[in-house]
RNA sequence: GUGGGUGUAGCUCAAUAGGUAGAGCACCAGGCUGUGAACCUGGUGGCUGUGGGUUCGAGCCCCAUCACUCACCCCA
């Protein structure tokens, strides 16, 4: 196992790097998600990358697959255990209750972006270390914000040139109604436990609800006329997705109730929702993004009973879904400075910091090629002038501009380099 | 954790029935001794993932191993 990695050093299986230009489309990604969380009056909140074990296991749910076999959990040197984070709502809950944000304002919003890790097999969309960005509203349990945080999450889906998506909302009931609607599917699919999938008649007893989004065909069958969930909540519950549909139809959000959305982690109450990609380059995880209610949470980790309601969505799988090339987020040249021996070059060193206070993007050669090498590069890179400096230009006080585009060129005084390159930039 | 697919130049891929490893792109140089993209010429670059086996001979066949990838479970 370790000799391999000893001759090659290869990133760790599942983690990523990413590279230009793809890394302008994820900066691209980042800076739209912000704008919307901005204005829609969220805040940033940045959390440690760890955490202690047993906070991500009392708030996930020990049962779940993200505690049970998925948690790059480790002993650091005090002996404590200590966990990468596999999501980021666990965190932002702690760090709530840990600064008593609550007692400064009965509403808090905040959103955070970073990388999350679970120890599963990658696949195309789906990596041991992910990098997500979320929101999370607390104190607020009116489904009018459910509605509003479903928009945002198709706000910047839209806004960022993807098509043919699908929202699916549902509710999962309040801590009455689960156990209620559990009861009743178990009663439905106990007859029929030998037509499950060997996995399935496994969560019967584990996670029954589980079943009801299971792939199997067989298990599909079982599982079309089983109790909705819908017919199994409680009148409060019934009247907040009544209410989250609400919302979402006056923001003309176009959606579905998908009685049998199930989220994997225990902390949902109530409204859970989805943002799909129909087709796309996803592979098999066309979820971009989701979240959900999770009411219970803050005072099951010791706070005050706290409503509270956030998503996630997944930066890579929102890249792998984006029509636009990387390229085109890629900052544009304006300009390339090529030099003629090495006084020039000195000389280009200053030229280019002029170019650059006036907000041109300016990049020059400080190596000692020939002419034909720099305006070869200067056509890579896409260069939209090229401004050449040589002994000649030198003692004539001028420098030579090149309009790459037309295949022009012509001496400029040195002191007008700024003003004509700026305008060669504003030529179509 | 389970199953499938694939590993040949920096990238994308060839290599007929086992018979001396190739192309395009990219990069460098020249054709134009201070000028890009097109075109032409030349060049750098490989122990064919690794280790064994069969064979006169293996990129090709067999075994193992590692890596990548897709799918399942589950999820963003």
């Amino acid at each position: 196992m370790s000799e391999n990695v000893g001759v090659k050093l290869l990133a760790v299986k599942g983690m990523n790097d990413v590279l230009p230009p793809d890394s302008a489309k994820w900066a691209a990604i980042e800076r739209c998600a912000r704008a919307v969380f901005h204005a829609h009056g969220y805040r940033e909140l940045r959390t440690p990358i760890v955490e202690y074990t047993p906070l991500f296991v009392r708030s996930i749910g020990e049962a779940t697959d993200v505690v049970e076999k998925e948690m790059y959990t480790f002993t650091d040197r005090g002996d404590r255990m200590i966990t990468l984070r596999p999501e980021g709502t666990a965190s932002a809950v702690r760090a709530l209750l840990e600064h008593g944000e609550l007692a400064r304002d009965p509403v808090v919003r905040w959103y955070y972006a970073g990388p999350m890790f679970r120890h599963e097999r990658a696949q195309r969309g789906r990596y041991r270390q992910f990098y997500q960005l979320g929101v999370e509203a607390f104190g607020v349990g009116e489904p009018t914000i459910d509605a509003e945080q479903i928009a945002m999450l198709v706000e910047i889906f839209t806004s960022l040139g993807i098509g043919g998506l699908e929202t699916l909302v549902n509710s999962v009931g309040g801590a009455e109604d689960r156990p209620r609607y559990r009861a009743a599917l178990v009663a439905h699919l106990e007859p029929r436990r030998d037509a499950l999938c060997p996995d399935c008649q496994r969560r019967l007893g584990t996670n029954p609800l589980r079943v009801l989004d299971c792939k199997s065909p067989s298990c599909q069958t079982q599982v079309a006329d089983a109790p909705s969930i819908l017919d199994h909540l409680g009148d409060a519950a019934r009247a907040h997705l009544d209410g989250v549909r609400a919302g979402l139809n006056a923001l003309g959000v176009a959606h579905r109730v998908e009685p049998r959305l199930v989220r994997g982690l225990d902390y949902y109450t109530g409204t859970t929702f989805e943002v799909r990609v129909t087709g796309g380059d996803l592979g098999a995880q066309n979820t971009l993004g989701a979240g959900g209610r999770y009411d219970a949470l803050v005072a099951e980790l010791g706070g005050p009973a706290t409503p509270a309601i956030g998503f996630a969505f997944g930066m890579e799988r929102v890249a792998l879904t984006m029509p636009a090339p990387a390229t085109e987020f890629e900052p544009k040249l304006d300009v390339y400075l090529a030099a003629h021996g090495a006084a020039a070059r000195l000389a280009c060193l200053g030229a280019a910091r002029e170019l650059r206070a006036a907000g041109l993007v300016a990049e020059m050669e400080h190596r000692a090629v020939s002419l034909k090498a720099q305006f070869k590069r200067a056509d890579r890179l896409g260069a939209r002038a090229v401004v050449v400096i040589g002994d000649t230009e030198l003692a004539e006080g001028v420098i030579v501009l090149r309009d790459m585009q037309a295949g022009t060129q012509e001496r400029v005084p040195r002191a007008e380099l700024v003003a004509a390159t700026q305008q060669l930039r504003e030529r179509v």
